[in-house]
DNA sequence: CGTTCGATTGATACCGGTGTCACAATACGG
DNA sequence: CCGTATTGTGACACCGGTATCAATCGAACG
């Protein structure tokens, strides 16, 4: 008999003169195993280089060691950074990440995110913003029985199944910033309809305006879809205002990159003519120029807190999940795009 | 005797009346089936919304179906591209994606990584740059005996274990695109020492200058590391030359746009004072101002073609394999970055 | 000393598929 | 009409682990 590929469980019980069974307890670190065993099994293991299957655990014990991540963002630093986060969570545990990207237009997606989830019976899946605002693809995960995280930009969920940040009193934060350097005319680049942290910023941004009882026009409130095109189509409208705002509010930083962009075409110096402060702190804050005020959205810190709630709720001690922290702030980053408004 | 969860294949074989293994047959297309038996089982299939389960497959077939992506690139869109041109390539297959970004600077990423393969014992990974330049990591893949393929910036292995672009031919015809407007100052941005891509792009400068008959003293050429902020401090030292540089080549966008802002903090108008051409065509390169002219790489297409060659390679039939191609040809991007060079 | 009990361990049946090989049924050639 | 292919199907072992439950052993107890 020769054993050509990986040794196998049988190998390590027949060379330690032990049982299958054993072997799995030393592996799986069963409390009720004689030290001398286990060290004499561990001793054969390692000369063996036993390595356990992961395929065979994982239909023995009817669950696998996958976790996914659902996304539809089509921010790629933002993917990365929860790319990043969840592996942080997944490092030194047998998970591994498969990543499924979803076409949030696709009037299959629902059908198509079933059919993925079913096929791989994955152990639990994390939902990103914005996928993970929409309740159809919660309530699917629950009803095929497959464990989820959501992460979003308020509570949207259950504590066990969700990781928020405070995106609204974020940006009331910073606006205040704004208003407090003497700031009154400032506009918004609000996100797209339809996305809840687009929901919340905005209504942050409004609440404070309101509380300082600064008048806010529709007019001062330009929508893009968080891409820099975008952020540039809303500068100029509201940059052709009269009077012009001596500031500007965007919901992401791609965008504000944008608005940067379309005020330097019009000759507008940041930020002696033009203040601008972002949302998310990507690198992209940081190489513009001048160097982006903006909020900083722990996402990666989101994603890993997430995962780890996932995995806490491995064998529904519940304790665990709780103790992963759900909400997360976010927190202003001052850099060179405020400055207080010119003198009229 | 209630069936709780998924229906498996032996409540499909029961219900309509054959053997497992007949069911087995239709659901792997087997030549050797009777029509009507075929028709018969896979109405009970539909009936039941049977799937098979992926780890008992995997198990009973001693491999599984996951494809790794082993990535050490810390440019997020290049990545986030890779992930979408394999997932093109996996789209309507049983496999899925899992990502395994590794740390190259560790001494322990060769180790972590054989860890990694020989635990998951995955179908094939794809080493995306800068990390399948390494030949110590083919190495382990093979001896490990873990189908891969590598995609770089040049031939770098064998047909069928490789994807390349022609980087070289790309950057030696973006200088002469630089040279036919007229400048002959011309700065280079190189990448980082022991980058193959980076070696190969700078060869291509050489030699376009070379062509050309035109110097280039050492003191052209500034080496950064592929981030903005070398961009910027390699920008810097180029443009502090007397005479400067009329135009700079720079070896990917992130640092054309460092390269851009130290022309902006200088009062330098690009492209009239300096001309400015970047590798990659990343988003950056469509958002800076001016538009970036850039050399398209198609890592997108890449990573599709370099994925189907590892489903090619299931069943070591290699016709199939052969027939995706291994080069892809890097082009010219024009856009506003590049001008004549000022009179003198 | 026999019994009880807790600590260890192993025999065996799974998990849900696939491979091997034997076997029945039908087709074909002579 | 019989021997031999050819086609279609099932019984059973196996992939490499885990769960169940009974067996074994030594110590403690009465």
């Amino acid at each position: 008999m020769q054993k050509t590929g990986q040794p196998t469980i049988n190998d390590v019980a027949r060379i330690a003169g032990v049982s299958k069974k054993t072997v799995s307890r030393v592996i799986n670190r069963s409390p009720l195993l004689n030290e001398d065993t286990r060290r004499k099994v561990e001793e054969v293991i390692g000369d063996l280089g036993y390595i356990p299957n992961p395929q065979a655990r994982a239909l023995a014990l009817r669950r696998n060691f996958l976790i996914g991540l659902v996304h539809d963002n089509p921010n790629a630093q933002t993917v990365m950074n929860v790319q990043q986060g969840m592996l942080e969570a997944l490092h030194d545990t047998e998970f591994e990440m498969v990543v499924r990207p979803v076409d949030r237009g696709s009037p299959t997606m629902l059908d198509d995110l079933r059919h993925f989830l079913e096929r791989q019976r994955l152990f639990g899946v994390l939902l990103m913003p914005p996928i993970s605002e929409n309740d159809a693809v919660a309530t699917l995960c629950d009803k095929i029985g497959c464990r989820y995280v959501r992460m979003g930009s308020v509570a949207l969920d259950d504590d066990a199944h969700m990781v928020a940040s405070n995106d609204y009193e974020a940006v009331r934060g910073a606006t205040d910033y704004l208003i407090a350097q003497g700031h009154r005319r400032i506009g918004l680049v609000a996100g797209p309809h339809g996305f809840r942290s687009a929901h919340e910023r905005r209504r942050g941004f409004e609440d404070a305006l309101a509380a300082a009882k600064i008048a806010l026009p529709r007019s001062m409130i330009a929508e893009g879809n968080y891409t820099f095109e975008s952020g540039i189509a809303a500068a100029e409208r509201l940059l052709d205002l009269t009077p012009r705002p001596t500031a500007i509010f965007s919901c992401n930083d791609e965008m504000a990159a944008g608005v940067i962009h379309a005020a330097a075409q019009r000759g507008l110096a940041v930020p002696r003519d033009l203040s601008i402060v972002g949302f998310d702190d990507t690198p992209i804050a940081a190489h513009v120029w001048p160097p982006l005020t903006t909020v900083r959205w722990p996402i990666a810190s989101m994603a890993r807190s997430a995962a780890l709630k996932l995995l806490a709720g491995m064998d529904d001690s519940n304790a665990d999940a709780v103790s992963e922290p759900s909400l997360f702030l976010s927190t202003l980053i001052r850099r060179g795009s405020v400055a207080s408004p010119p003198l009229e």
